[in-house]
DNA sequence: CCTACCGATCGGTAGG
DNA sequence: CCTACCGATCGGTAGG
């Protein structure tokens, strides 16, 4: 009878470990023989608990991306701030999800190409919104003087660059918290396009 | 008996062609029978040219990063210069490299990790390498007061992350020619770098 | 969750 | 450069 928690708990294993071996071999290269092994079972046997590979895969890039849009709305919610200081918090932002699992963020950066149609499609679409929230921010900022900047797109691009790179040296125990990281990101990111009074 | 010329150009035709495919799909996602039909030919055919699969990607891979090096010994080599002027030429070198053919710096940036050992480890090294040679320039420029940056090894990382992003937006017939695009991304990453007079 | 298995496809080779 | 083929492995299913 009590079978929908430990059916939900082994979905998750399921995914948090597939996750990780997407991040180590790639989507491609990574075998559902290979996925069974780790979790200590037979490879059919994971199909009472998942329809397909790509369906694990689906899950996590629109999952990683609801968190971010989720993380800028919350980011941005105070109109009223200055917008340097919403461009920090998207940024903080940013950083919180990509280093609460780096698996998943690194799966999300490299491995969503794999996704088939017409998700492929849709997830770029999430993608390119996410990065024109950004943008717009920064053009808000050098429209209200705050930053000034030459090209509103070239400073989207880069500051998303610079932070979707963390996931490849991120360590979670190394020195520095992700909230550390994220407010050293933040200052030294902004720290050429903040006007000087 | 004028053999040696044609083959030397079907090899590189397989590797310009294999290398777009692995741009696109992925490594592992690519087959040499996909290959073969892209270059008009049967599978077996590929391997009177080439030995392995695996053959081209290495090829791909450590190519490139000898032109990486190659760039940014040429843009170090007047060690008289300002460190500002050196490491300016460096980033415009990098670019230069990264834009002449961006299907294989994709490659290069993506898909090292499907190198089985010990080409894999060695193509770590060769990066390492030369993200510390990066790194290490900004340390000399922090030192001479040319830069101020709280932490080289961030300023090196957030950099080479901006720049390596550049092949994933870079259309060979857009608005912009790689020497504008390399000055700006120059212009834009070093600008809150510089110590200003 | 397992056993047993499917058809498809993989990288690569032998022999010409 | 082709034909014909190898053993291995793939994602996934049927039936229990």
């Amino acid at each position: 009878m009590n079978t929908a928690a430990p059916l939900r708990s082994r979905k998750a294993q399921i995914d948090r470990v597939a996750t990780s071996l997407f991040r180590a071999r790639g989507f491609a290269a990574t075998s559902m023989r290979e996925l069974a092994t780790e979790l200590g079972l037979e490879a059919g046997s994971l199909y009472s608990h998942i329809k397909s590979k790509e369906e694990i895969l689906h899950r996590v890039c629109f999952g990683l991306a609801e968190e971010f849009f989720a993380a800028f709305a919350a980011a941005t919610a105070d109109t009223t701030a200055p917008i340097a200081t919403q461009l920090r918090l998207a940024i903080e932002g940013h950083v919180r999800v990509l280093t609460r699992d780096s698996a998943a963020s690194t799966v999300f950066l490299q491995e969503w190409r794999h996704l088939s149609e017409p998700a492929r499609t849709d997830f770029l679409a999430l993608r390119d919104r996410y990065e024109a929230a950004f943008r717009a921010l920064v053009q808000q900022g050098i429209a209200a003087g705050e930053l000034h900047a030459p090209d509103a797109a070239f400073v989207a691009l880069t500051l998303l660059a610079s932070l979707n790179w963390l996931p490849a040296w991120y360590r979670p125990d190394g020195k520095l918290t992700p909230d550390e990281i994220a407010h050293r990101l933040a200052e030294q990111l902004l720290g050429g396009l903040l006007v000087k009074d």
